[in-house]
RNA sequence: GCCAACUUGGCUCAGUCGGUAGAGCAGCGCAUUCGUAAUGCGCAGGUCGCCGGUUCGAAUCCGGCAGUUGGCUCCA
């Protein structure tokens, strides 16, 4: 007999050889209807597994993440085998189980269309009809090999020679079809009654751009129906938020094809919003001790060859100039800035520094050009040309946790004030010891600065996850992560602790003890680049931004013409408290303005009526909450004044 | 950069088998002076993204380029 304790810490008592599905039985048949695998002493495995000793179990439904990702890995497994049986040839590659829902690579010679998705989501019907079950077995290494050439599988055969010598290779059967895999599954393809194929794209194989391109399809499947369309429908909701439609529908920003891609223009709306964080974040940082400055767009070569820049990253540099002047060292090479750092550097190294001036705060608004690749380009989120929140600090290694701390908090200052705060992750970039070329320094020098970082970062409690090869190529960082509507995540925020660019550029104090030192530099920005700050804000608020960011706070209405007077009085007093007003008169119905108000998202609409001309009132009419009817002008004043002030979300 | 889809008046979209472009909204004019999400009538507006090819004839078919979108790769 074995001991298998449960999840609500309950032990029974079953025969050694019992599987995890009689167990599931024997505690109700509901329970084991919707289990879908297992935890088994904290290892995901599927239910046929045979029980020999005692353990801990945790039944996995499709509500805890084991269970889900079971459950998408095997619909991955339901659509490679319906690929494979209306289009034998195709190769397979890797199909995993992801966030939303699973996807997998394909090599095949034709082009997948919309109607192919329809075609295989059909067969997969039937597979799901025929509820084949997936069965397990391992071979070893050689016949694995045998088995997927055979086959015809050469990407199965890369994939087990890379496997480790002693790796078991483990093989998934449903009726006709056999895939390598590690597994887990749910019990048999009757299981996946909610599923849809999404898109088609490519994905190199392996990831890597040099090798062929793929075709991937992904699908998502959930465990009910009304599930799936649940989520079909929010994906639906959220693409209604991108910022790249209603940014241009509410005017914040367009593109002209012949200005070029990744070069937006910002719309008067659009300058305003960005306008009004610049300056919040101006005066923040000046309160926190920052020395704004203001340096080049441009600068030779010289400056970012000594940074490591110009050999790192000169592809993605606008350099000026005949390219083929460029491997001359005798020319006089411009090049558009990447980046601020050897810049701003440029400000401490002006003069000779004391461990009494540190630490230095450096902030600037800084306008960066980066030569992104083509397929790179998204709205505002990803674009050629942007200005940054951005800033340097130099410090003596006793301060480092303090200033880290600092930066820390005003990003978080940041985010809080504009209500971004609940949406972001924290991600610890580390580098890639695997991939040491792409750094500069050392791998003591690594180990030690990422040692630091990880203590500075438990400290603050941020929930971290961490990430090998995500640092910048001088130091690891703080990346402070958000998605945009599509699930894409992108960095928001950073902020780098960089050891090694203070002595590339002669950056020194001069100590307490006469002795010159290198500082730490720590790099970071306070909310980001405000273009994708504001795409970001766009999508989270769909278009109705916080009203102290709102490009216009106040629309007065008036209703005929006669109160055309009045309303500019309003509007001039409005004014004069710093308010963002606008004062449509037009000869329209007054339900015809306020739609039009309504649709452009201005948080406040004041109606102008004789009753309120004669009264000095105005009728208010708030765009979450509609009408609010009539008050004295004095004390709108004080109620919307209260909201700006207190940044009222 | 790679894979794919898309590009028709300011915007959203129609446009059958290739026969020479149509609607709604917005704009302009006139009438209407109106109380919380669209007043009526009229007018104007397009070498169908650009370049080339096939054809008697191309928005429609083919090729190239540009831009937009999703994914991959990249992101100092």
């Amino acid at each position: 007999m074995i001991k298998v304790t449960l999840k609500d810490g309950s032990v029974k008592e079953y025969e050694a050889g019992t599987t995890v599905m009689q167990v599931a039985e024997s505690i109700s048949a509901g329970l084991a209807r919707v289990a879908l695998a297992a935890e088994i002493d904290g290892e995901v495995k599927e239910l046929s597994t045979v029980l020999d000793k005692d353990c801990s179990l945790n039944l996995l439904t499709f509500d805890s993440e084991g269970g889900k990702h079971a459950f998408r890995h095997t619909a991955s497994h339901v659509m490679a085998q319906a690929v494979k049986r209306l289009y034998p040839n195709a190769k397979l590659a890797i199909g995993p189980a992801i966030d939303n829902g699973f996807y997998y690579d394909f090599e095949i010679d034709k082009t997948f269309t919309s109607e192919d998705l329809e075609k295989i989501e059909k067969e997969m019907e039937k597979i799901v009809k025929e509820d084949l079950p997936l069965e397990r077995y391992t071979l070893p290494r050689a016949e694995a090999i045998k088995f997927m050439e055979e086959k015809g599988e050469p990407y199965k055969v890369e994939l087990i020679r890379d496997l480790p010598e002693d790796a078991t290779i483990s093989f998934y059967k449903q009726g006709d079809f056999t895939d390598l895999c590690a597994g887990p599954h749910v019990p048999s393809t009757g299981k996946i009654k909610a599923f849809k194929l999404t898109q088609i794209a490519g994905a190199y194989w392996r990831g890597n751009e040099k090798n062929k391109m793929l075709q991937r399809i992904y699908g998502t499947a959930f465990a009910k129906k009304n599930e799936l369309e649940e989520y079909l429908a929010m994906i639906e909701e959220a693409k209604k938020r991108d910022h790249n439609k209603i940014g241009r529908e509410l005017d914040y920003f367009t593109t002209v094809d012949y200005i070029g891609q990744g070069l937006p223009i910002l719309m008067p709306k659009g300058a305003k919003v960005i306008q009004i964080l610049q300056r919040f974040v101006e005066d923040e940082e000046e309160r926190r001790g920052y020395l704004l400055t203001k340096t080049p767009f441009m600068a030779k070569r010289e400056l970012y060859k000594i940074s490591g820049h110009w050999d790192h990253y000169r592809d993605g540099m606008f350099v000026m100039g005949d390219p083929k002047s460029f491997e001359d060292p005798n020319a006089e090479i411009f090049a558009l800035r990447p980046m601020t750092c050897p810049f701003q550097f440029q400000v401490y190294l002006a003069h000779l520094r004391s461990y009494r001036d540190l630490p230095m705060r450096f902030n600037e608004t800084s306008t960066l050009f980066r030569n992104e690749s083509s397929g790179e380009m998204h709205g505002l989120i990803r674009v050629r040309q942007f200005t940054i929140s951005e800033g340097h600090l130099a410090c003596m290694p006793e301060q480092l946790e303090e200033e880290f701390a600092g930066c820390v908090n005003l990003a978080l200052f940041m985010l809080k004030a504009v209500g971004l705060d609940g949406d972001v992750s924290y991600r610890f970039s580390k580098w890639d010891p695997n991939d040491k070329k792409k750094y500069i320094g050392t791998e003591e020098q690594w180990n030690e600065v990422q040692g630091r970082m990880r203590e500075i970062l438990n400290d603050l409690k941020i929930p971290y996850t961490e990430a090998d090869g995500e640092a910048a190529f001088y130091g690891p960082k703080l990346d402070i992560q958000i998605k945009n509507v599509f699930g894409k995540e992108d960095t928001l925020i950073t902020v780098q602790i960089d050891f090694l660019l203070a002595e590339k550029y002669g950056m020194v104090y001069v100590d307490r003890d006469g002795q010159k030192k290198y500082p730490y530099v720590i790099h970071r920005t306070s909310i980001g680049c405000y273009e994708r700050t504001l795409a970001l804000l766009i999508e989270k608020y769909a278009g109705a931004l916080p009203i102290w960011l709102a490009p216009v706070q106040v629309k007065l209405l008036p209703i005929i013409d006669k109160q055309h007077g009045y309303a500019k009085k309003v509007c001039d007093k409005l004014q004069s408290y710093g308010l963002r007003v606008e004062t449509d008169l037009r000869n329209e119905k007054i339900g015809y303005k306020i739609r039009e108000a309504q649709m452009e998202k201005v948080p406040y609409m004041l109606v102008i009526g004789d009753k309120e001309m004669e009264n000095g009132q105005v009728a208010v009419r708030s765009r979450k909450e509609g009408d609010l009817g009539p008050m004295p002008l004095d004390k709108f004043i004080e109620k919307i004044t209260e909201e700006v002030r207190n940044r009222v979300l």
